[in-house]
DNA sequence: CCCAATCTTAACAAAACTTTACACAAAACC
DNA sequence: GGTTTTGTGTAAAGTTTTGTTAAGATTGGG
């Protein structure tokens, strides 16, 4: 049996997608805000896929799917304005398995939910694996653990520092932009001069005395080729 | 290695993705009609995905991919024409994996293609581990790495001009237009002045001490012979 | 509340990229 | 062949972006 969880605001909607959904045989939840959807996705509720608004008075879509992302790697589908380009890349980058630009038949989300099942050919609480180390070259990195090695040596970094290594050794091969750093980092009202996360890069670099390992990708941003 | 098929009749888009993707450390082919596509997937051929145009003469994109799935599951984006909702539709009912809506940025394709490979967790790292590089006459480079050999020396290149020489040696025995270069290296909507290319150019033979290894075509562009 | 560690801002230095300018070379023309 | 036209090589100046340092501002522990 099929859950799904539909996170949004306007009832219209919801109740729109909790019908359209349930005459095709799924079981669905709606609830009404990001902190619900995290609470209730805290245990194990067999939900198989979430659908989640972008738009949404307090924690948003964004912000949400950020921290749902810290525990979790189930299925999202997001619903963006319609047309907007940046919604969709920054969804993507946040780590959704796909989007939708509303308005949308319901018809469309169900294809998009059978097209992820489909893809994953197991059944989603099989595929969650955890990540106890990232290692490239010779750094190795524990996210959840909060450490770095340095060819086998503790390297002592600060907490932002900790943080910028890691999205860049997690999105190793992909160019990370300041605006995606701080999106990922923080939430969207985090209005910080840019430059603030060069002079941490600089200070990594510095501590890993390796100019090379995060490159800079002018006019873009940073990154760690695997 | 990460491979790429894509299907299209316009020629003007395949090569822009095909120049793109490659760049970027993918190994792409590219047919122009849905019978090639087919033809080319009946082996086990080591393609992990396929870029499907909709539109196309003959037999079209649903058609191509209706045959396509009777034989193999392999993930498909679908191109369609900009904000055909029905043609989206048909294409997820079909089977496709995603799709995209003309015109767009191949960095976007490029993401969805992550999304999927992620999302089957056939990660890029998994296959990526033997390195690839191109050597012709003394130099050597490895596009993923972002380095170069000369002699065996390693040479110190600037993005731009790592950039440059890439392209010229992926595509070496081919003559490159600076207007291939500059839309290989960013998108469309890059009017920079042509002799900055030359300026880059000149930059690279004198780094490589050889003015004889990237040749000049006079009134075309650039071209390395291997 | 104070101190120390950390983060942000500001300012300047350095690097990378683009444009300009002119010398030179190749092709075209007479 | 000599001249004009066109295209390229490259030094140098101009512009943008990034690196680095150091001075505030912020935070959190004692």
């Amino acid at each position: 049996m099929t859950s799904i969880l539909v996170v949004d605001d306007d009832p219209k909607i919801s109740t729109l997608l909790q019908t359209f959904m349930e005459q095709c045989g799924l079981v669905v939840h709606t609830v009404s805000n990001g902190q619900a959807c995290l609470d209730l996705l805290q245990g194990d509720t067999g939900v198989n896929a979430v659908v989640l608004d972008v738009m949404m008075p307090g924690m948003d879509g964004f912000e949400t799917l950020r921290q749902l992302r810290r525990t979790s790697n189930i299925p999202v589908i997001m619903l963006t304005a319609r047309g907007d380009q940046m919604d969709r890349i920054v969804g993507l980058e946040l780590g959704a398995d796909d989007y939708l630009s509303k308005p949308f038949h319901p018809r469309e989300l169900l294809a998009r939910l059978n097209a992820i099942f489909r893809r994953m050919q197991v059944t989603p609480q099989e595929g969650e694996l955890e990540i106890t180390s990232i290692a490239i070259r010779n750094v190795e990195i524990w996210p959840e653990r909060r450490h770095v090695h340095l060819s086998g040596i503790p390297l002592s970094l600060t907490g932002m520092e900790f943080d910028i290594l890691n999205i860049l050794m997690t999105r190793s091969g992909r160019v990370v932009t300041r605006d995606a750093m701080m999106n990922a980092l923080k939430g969207e009202d985090w209005d910080v001069y840019d430059r603030s996360i060069d002079v941490h890069i600089s200070h990594i670099r510095k501590k890993m005395d390796d100019s090379n390992f995060i490159k800079t990708i002018r006019g873009v941003g940073y990154m760690v080729t695997p």
